[in-house]
DNA sequence: GTATTAATTAAGGAGTTGCTTACATGCAGA
DNA sequence: TCTGCATGTAAGCAACTCCTTAATTAATAC
């Protein structure tokens, strides 16, 4: 895997596992520091941090350090894609008039050329 | 894996994959048979067989067997779960009412106990 | 300086993923 | 029944995930 995965699938990957969904709900409560967020959860701070990296690689938080505590904070960007992604799957009453929009471009492409 | 992981957590690894993606988007267009399916994809047959497994395993396929050849159809139910979630997340305004809620309904359980 | 606190990095291990090739199954027609 | 086509299963491999404990970095307080 030399190029990465790309960012749609990174979002979902994150979202793949219970811990981290679980720690991007604390954090619409507002930025919270590792310490705070790992509380809760019977595991090391390492695991946190490592679930925290994939997050950050998702685009789906921001760390920023201030003296020695790093403070999380939500970013809902990566969500707009996906929540896009699912929703155009989601409902068949659209995808078929997206169906049926791509055919018509695609007829009118061919009387075009 | 003896319990193996939760329903929402299967959806968004399921979608955790651009393969595996394109062929719930290539669904969209109604059953189809996997070796239709496979055939725009560099990879081989037991590959699309794999993927089509974990998307099965998430409920965003089903596969019926007629005669030699197998019918993939899309189920969208799954995606309700997943879209719920993200949506839930992704506007933060929404979050602040969803949170605002809560803790009213904490409150209110307080009162009353 | 040393000690304490907060968090990350490093190293390692069990299990999973995503692909491959080779083989098996199951149906249809000569 | 034998042949061919459509698909699935088995086995194997490199890479990745998710956790662990031990060591490290960095800032604060004494």
């Amino acid at each position: 895997m030399q190029n990465g995965p790309d960012a749609l699938s990174l979002v979902f990957q994150a979202l793949a596992d219970p811990t981290r969904r679980e720690i991007l709900s604390r954090l619409r409560g507002g930025p919270t520091t590792v310490g705070e967020l790992a509380e809760p959860f019977a595991m090391s701070r390492p695991a946190i941090s490592q679930h925290l990296r994939v997050l950050e690689r998702a685009g789906l938080i921001e760390r920023t350090a201030t003296a020695q505590w790093r403070t999380c904070t939500l970013r809902t960007e990566p969500l707009d894609e996906a929540s896009a992604w699912v929703d155009r799957h989601r409902d068949e009453w659209n995808e078929r008039f997206d169906l049926l929009d791509e055919r018509l471009r695609e007829l009118k492409g061919q009387t075009d050329a």
